[in-house]
DNA sequence: TCCAGGATGTTCT
DNA sequence: GAACATCCTGGAC
């Protein structure tokens, strides 16, 4: 399991090496492929830009923490990181183990479907604000997140964030190229 | 009470 | 591939 440490870093150093590690929920898993760093109160586009809210106040809590919230009706499920406020949202994974009860989940015929998308992976793995406030270092949360053993080879891309109406200069989407679960090119 | 939002699914060409 | 209706909640008024 990756510990606390990892998390306690700049929100762009974490949303890049998080790529490729194993997110784990039950007998679920899922390789991280693709995700976004938000810099709290000078980014326009994070939840904890207009201040500390009932909403925003996780992302003042300490690094590892969940912090999910809806949009359009979507879970979006994020990360709390070092440099606070600010975190790193879950943009798409590559189903592993347990897909057949992602499948019960997301009625879908098509696996690059599944969670190739930041709403749609919380709803494969049945993420919602109940799981708010849970921390991903901790061994007993029910959401984790461990080391890839494999020895694959990738590489990182970089570019804007999607949707984002006023971002910030630099790019702060990372993904794994070539990856098919990745959201868009 | 109203409204916008870090998106998705469907329905077209 | 592009356009659009719709998903639901928190926060502002």
């Amino acid at each position: 399991m990756l510990p606390k440490s990892f998390y306690e870093r700049d929100p762009a150093i974490v949303a890049k090496e998080i790529l490729g590690k194993i997110l784990v929920k039950g007998n679920m898993e899922g390789k991280i492929v693709e995700t976004e760093a938000y810099y709290g109160l000078r980014d326009p586009a994070s939840r904890a830009f207009k201040g500390k809210t009932n909403l925003s106040k996780w992302m003042w809590e300490k690094a590892g923490t969940t912090f999910i919230y809806m949009v359009h009706g979507h879970w979006l499920f994020n990360i709390i990181t070092g440099n606070r406020p600010s975190g790193i949202l879950i943009r798409a994974i590559e189903p592993l183990k347990g897909i057949k009860e992602m499948l019960k989940n997301r009625k879908v015929s098509n696996i690059v479907d599944l969670s190739s998308g930041p709403g749609k992976l919380t709803k494969a793995f049945g993420i919602t604000n109940a799981h708010n406030g849970l921390n991903v270092s901790d061994p007993d949360s029910e959401i984790f997140i461990k080391e890839n053993l494999g020895k694959e080879k990738y590489e990182i891309c970089c570019s804007h964030r999607i949707g984002v109406r006023e971002d910030l200069p630099q790019p702060l989407r990372f993904y794994i190229e070539g990856n098919r679960f990745v959201s868009k090119k």
